[in-house]
DNA sequence: GCGCCAAATGTAAACGGTTACATCGGCAAT
DNA sequence: ATTGCCGATGTAACCGTTTACATTTGGCGC
């Protein structure tokens, strides 16, 4: 093992309270003290024991997150974010994969108490009983994109609702009237809720309503790709196919090349999400952008402030703006000039 | 705070040797005993607090992942990868991404001792000298996809080198004799390994070997398509291109449909990676195929048993092998039926 | 020269567990 | 009945820090 405190006090001739103080900055030190005591600690290849440090002090400098499973750019993209705020705030991140069982959910939160300060939670099925059930209730947890069902915990969602209600407006407001959409997982709370702004804005606007236009989907190329095969075959094309995140509107593009149906002229196309590729497919995917670094930033700031405010602070529930991106995918507006070279 | 191993006691009317005993499964304990032990505990939510236990345990159950920056598909598979080995051994995961600061990265190991069991290190700019200088000798580490410059650490990395001479082969067996070649970053590893593979197949093969074909890039999509509109200027223009990476060949290819150039019948298009949405591209994308998450897997096994043998192991260099993906968009063998469907 | 105060440093008690060792019955073998 | 042993449990030291409090030291005003 490495050196601890005690050797370097009894090599510097000092007791460990000077060590101590000397690395933290607390108390005053005699400048030629200070200087000997880093001299040894340097020597001796020092470094302060996190565990001992965090027993004493009750604070571990760590916060964990909690995934549902950890798949594409989106998951990349949340976690860069969490990391530049934690990394700045010179906060360390563990990272936990529930693989959506329940008593390994609650293994996981049991085995948290003593190892991080706070916990953001990206889990959709993980329910607030659960949580409340298994945690020290003095941590500080925030809910990212997971269903709110009250106030009693922090939360920060991204305006699934408003951007698929926005790309349904889109696409009505190009003229068309019949607009399939491709579904994530029932269970997922975001594409629940990117359906629901989908069918407001159907109802809303009195364009074609029909079950046959909802097809199944789960976030991935290939059930898009599937998907695609699917509407090809309905007795009544549509004319536009909204599929609910980027993956899938890849996978629906690619069926649709395959049978020579032309993107935009013979079907509008458009995506959720805006991942970084989407501008690069061809046509340049039109999409909703979330900002997903943004929020993840926004998120483990706010659960800092929580960690501060030693969890004795007003619960929020945030929601983060979405935005429309057209490009050529769905014909009209968008064209060429908004592929990779927009800044 | 949460209750703690003294309370149970108390409550139990029983030492807190036995309520330890009952919690590590160690030593003998009457059922009974056990049965009342046990119900005070879920009665007080007593959880074991991780900082004590891993302070007398000397070992924490957690392993650090060192990254470079979290950026895209390559990073979440891997951890992908990482994790479900980890979470299989009940080990938790401390992601650090280092900005490649170099104090940076001195601080973040330091912070290491008493938090991890173990280390994996993806940064290919740090070298063994500062791991060597700020970590405690006895901490086991894995280099992944890192420059090894000796036998001094654990490694293991992909066969950059081989993948790279397999597609030049491959396409110069198609008929090719002038091959272009989009580069990375010239600091990376990977990429530095892939630009001589092609090397080293262009003068094995003695086909067209000019400054001219070797383009600059930084693994992004932007560097792709600067690259994919630079070649379409060159005056002898290539008949193939090899991107080193997908995202690059993503963003080339927008760059060669937008000038009206196809692919592959005018220009046979390749990349490295083999990200999933690589056969979702049209054509789809011949690719150097990695198992991304295998490699993951593969590093967090062997980093596990290092610390199960305490570190005093065999050092071992491990290269796992890529395999050629034959699509379409390189023409030749690769057809539609290599496309999503393959299992 | 004395007393006082502040600065510098030391002492020792936590923090919440684990575990080597001691203790205590009870039971089988002698 | 004594011995020995084993299973069940308790006692207390220890892990490496931080920090409240005690102690020492030196400078300064009187």
């Amino acid at each position: 093992m490495s050196a601890t405190i005690k050797e370097v006090a009894r090599e510097a001739a000092v007791s460990v309270a000077t060590v101590s103080r000397v690395f933290n900055d607390k108390g005053p030190v005699r400048d030629e003290t200070r200087r000997r005591i880093l001299e040894v600690a340097e020597r001796l290849r020092y470094t302060p024991h996190g565990a001992a440090r965090s027993l004493i002090t009750n604070e571990t400098h760590t916060v964990s997150v909690l995934l549902p499973d950890l798949h594409g750019e989106f998951f990349s993209e949340v976690m860069r974010g969490i990391d530049s705020t934690a990394h700045g705030s010179g906060y360390h991140l563990l990272v936990a994969s529930s693989h959506n069982d329940r008593a390994e959910i609650k293994a996981l939160l049991r085995a948290m108490r003593g190892r991080v300060d706070g916990l953001i939670v990206m889990s959709p099925d993980v329910d607030a009983h659960t949580l409340e059930a298994n945690l020290p209730e003095t941590l500080p947890i925030l809910l990212l994109n997971c269903l709110v069902d009250g106030t009693s915990f922090d939360s920060i969602n991204i305006d699934n609702h408003g951007g698929a209600l926005a790309m349904v407006r889109h696409l009505a407001g190009l003229g068309h009237r019949r607009i399939a959409l491709i579904k994530g997982a029932a269970e997922n709370y975001d594409a629940r809720e990117r359906l629901r702004g989908y069918r407001d804005a159907v109802a809303a606007l009195a364009i074609d309503a029909a079950p046959e236009l909802e097809i199944d989907g789960d976030f991935s190329e290939e059930a898009g790709y599937r998907a695609g095969r699917h509407l090809l075959a309905l007795a009544r094309r549509p004319t536009a196919v909204f599929a609910t995140n980027d993956a899938m509107a890849i996978g629906c593009l690619y069926a649709l090349r395959e049978a020579g149906v032309r993107v935009p002229d013979d079907l509008a196309l458009a995506g959720f999400d805006d991942i970084p590729i989407a501008r690069y497919m061809t046509p340049p995917l039109t999409s909703v952008s979330v900002s997903i670094a943004e929020l993840g930033a926004r998120a483990m700031e706010r659960l800092l402030s929580s960690v501060k405010a030693r969890n004795a602070h007003q619960r929020r529930h945030e929601t983060l703006p979405t935005k429309l991106v057209v490009r050529g995918s769905c014909g009209g507006a968008g064209n060429r000039s908004d592929g990779p070279w927009k800044p």
